[in-house]
DNA sequence: GCCAACGTTGGC
DNA sequence: GCCAACGTTGGC
């Protein structure tokens, strides 16, 4: 099983209004940039996404969600009204997938990137790639991030 | 609100 | 295919 991390913009979509959503899942959509896209291609069901607070007073590792569907093409792209449309995607040759992802788990304690960066992590993508929105971790990566969640938000 | 980092676009 | 200009991300 993979570790990835997810950003969003918590004044676009926060992990409350994943937990409010009737199925508690949601697409991971609108994501137009290419390395992100492969990071979505990549993931497998069963493959572990925090929730990461973007843009926001306190950027943090805000809970878990769970891939229980593998990415597919994101409708958005063909939609000439959404702000997500491609006029270079077609529905033979798309250009931009998302997987669903199911709410696991909130934190009661936020995982700052503050805290992050005082870690080993400060060495991941979340640092070293800070713009891109999806970002793998190596097994070591999410070990350590694995005991620190659980350290402050034990189960 | 500033600005650095960096991906994307488009002219040549 | 290069690279300058431009736009966006996101921490601070």
């Amino acid at each position: 099983m993979k570790s990835w991390i997810l950003k969003s913009e918590p004044d676009a979509f926060s992990i409350d209004q994943l937990m409010a959503e009737r199925t508690q899942t949601t697409l991971w959509d609108g994501v137009r940039n290419y390395m992100a896209r492969n990071n979505l291609l990549a993931m497998e069901l069963g493959d572990k996404g925090y929730f990461y607070h973007s843009s926001c007073k306190v950027p943090a590792i805000v809970g878990e969600m769970r891939v229980v569907e593998k990415a597919f093409p994101d409708e958005t792209q063909f939609n000439p009204e959404s702000r997500y449309f491609d006029s270079k995607s077609t529905r033979k040759n798309p250009r931009w997938f998302s997987p669903r992802l199911q709410f696991e788990r909130k934190y009661a304690t936020p995982i700052t990137r503050g805290m992050l960066h005082k870690t080993v992590l400060v060495n991941s993508q979340l640092f070293k790639s800070f713009r891109l929105s999806v970002l793998p971790l190596t097994q070591s990566e999410a070990a350590t991030l694995e005991k620190i969640v659980l350290r402050l938000n034990p189960l």
